[in-house]
DNA sequence: CCTTGACTCTCCCCCAGGGGGAGACCGCCA
DNA sequence: TGGCGGTCTCCCCCTGGGGGAGAGTCAAGG
């Protein structure tokens, strides 16, 4: 029989569950108490909505929303396939972790570099959207850190002989920040007509992308791109690799750190058929 | 001189701040336009007001809410250090990386065990708050992975010979999710007098913690310990190390997963001077 | 039967961080 | 002088509830 009935403190206590969020989640249709007495108003509950209430739980304990709950509340009852709302809140919590973690590497940066803090909060560079024209570059891909640059660059800047086309830049293609293991290409634009020997040779194409400029050691350029995947998220553009570094002014000391400037230009997603 | 003045308008379109936004800030008293004409009410910023609203903008893009946004920037006016308040941001911004990556962990186990995920949902099981007992235990602990469990427990059974004090269970002793290289205590509990020959022993003190019964292998445990996480959120609880898997029963094969049981246990820091 | 204390009801205001819109001014150019 | 775009204030809306006021209810004990 189980005609048992549970009064709304009951059910809160059982479930963990506040009652302000139980007469919530009535109002909402989300959890309805199988019995309302009509004279009293008193909500009571069956075993049956005890469970529900329990599953709910477990998806508010996974963060989705009450609308997402809904959504899978609702395929759980008809049997559905469970992925479709689950794939997609899967993806909101993805893009939330990500920006909390590159938010909270940012903020290292800022606590290590104080007075570099302090310019950077004071004066905060300007954010351009702009293209980034096409171009042809001799290019070195491999897998390592950022601090092969100095490496990298010295073999790749001597192949191209005294002429180059710009300031030399790295490419990162994954969107994770990783301190070692990186997948990066060190390119160094060419003049029209140059033909380097012992490199290898891509042409770029020119792609569109939100830009600013860093003052800083090459450690301290987090809440840069802390800000330029903000600006795409609160324009609802996903970010798209490659990430790119160009490295305007390289200072020889880490401690004068206005003495480093580096462009990060970060590009997005053609929309899918608009 | 720099005499300029912006209205609201320019404002926006120059620090991509909105109208709205811009309005709340004078508001909350964090963004005061320099001049309002008290004719029109209209607002009029200096460079100045603009260069502060690129700071607020910096700061809001990195997930400063308001309040700690006002903090940082009394900071900045008086000169004061600035780590007080960032390092409770990064602590609050950690919190919540972590929180959103463990419940991506737990959405992707639901995705991959579909039927389970449904068992799951329409079920879940109780959460019970109680002391774990202390106890002497046989343990072997060492870096890896889950599944050395195949490997050292038959080594630890057979060390303490035919008589065991109960299931089996794990220690990890860091609370960040890894796939291998993590930090593990392989525990049998003894009965009282067993002295088992090859093995260590060691003395557990009781503890309480959030407690739970998940069903399923073991690869499916993430969405249960989402939820122990969460329930000490709520209660503005610490959550301790180690945590502790026991495995009640084992399952011969994954595919039937209602064979696995495994408790989780979470504990929570004692408070300080509490 | 009455009282008492613990529950519960509805209703209203509050939080962050703004968005949307109505209706009324304002500023500047032709 | 008209028009058009910018701006003003004011109010309601969103999420996921928390806090409390004032009134009604339930069950046990005297």
């Amino acid at each position: 029989m189980s005609g048992l009935l549970y009064a709304i403190g009951e059910v809160s206590r059982i479930t963990g569950l506040s009652v302000k969020a139980l007469r919530l989640y009535q109002e909402k249709g989300l959890l309805l108490p199988s019995r309302v007495d009509p004279s009293s108003g008193y909500r009571y509950y069956t075993e049956r909505d005890i469970a529900q209430a329990h599953t709910l739980r477990a998806l508010r304990d996974l963060r989705l929303s009450l609308e997402e709950i809904r959504g899978v509340l609702e395929e759980l009852d008809q049997g559905a396939s469970l992925s479709e709302h689950l794939t997609k809140v899967r993806a909101r919590l993805a893009d939330e972790a990500a920006s909390a973690q590159r938010s909270v590497l940012a903020l290292d940066t800022l606590l290590r570099h104080q007075e570099q803090a302090e310019a950077y909060l004071r004066a905060p560079p300007p954010l351009l959207e702009r293209w980034l024209p096409g171009m042809r570059v001799a290019v070195h891909r491999a897998r390592g850190r950022y601090s092969d640059a100095s490496q990298v660059f010295p073999r790749l800047l001597a192949a191209c002989g005294p002429k180059v086309g710009g300031a030399p830049f790295c490419l990162y293609h994954e969107a994770e920040y990783r301190e070692d293991d990186a997948d990066i290409s060190w390119c160094v634009p060419l003049p029209p007509g140059a033909r380097p020997e012992g490199v290898q040779v891509e042409e770029l194409p020119e792609v569109q992308a939100a830009t600013l400029v860093h003052t800083g050691p090459p450690d301290s350029v987090g809440p840069s791109w802390a800000r330029l995947f903000a600006h795409l998220h609160a324009h609802e553009r996903i970010p798209a690799v490659p990430l790119r570094e160009t490295f305007l002014r390289v200072g020889a000391n880490e401690a004068v750190s206005s003495s480093w400037r580096t462009e990060l230009a970060l590009s997005w997603e053609a929309k899918h058929g608009g």
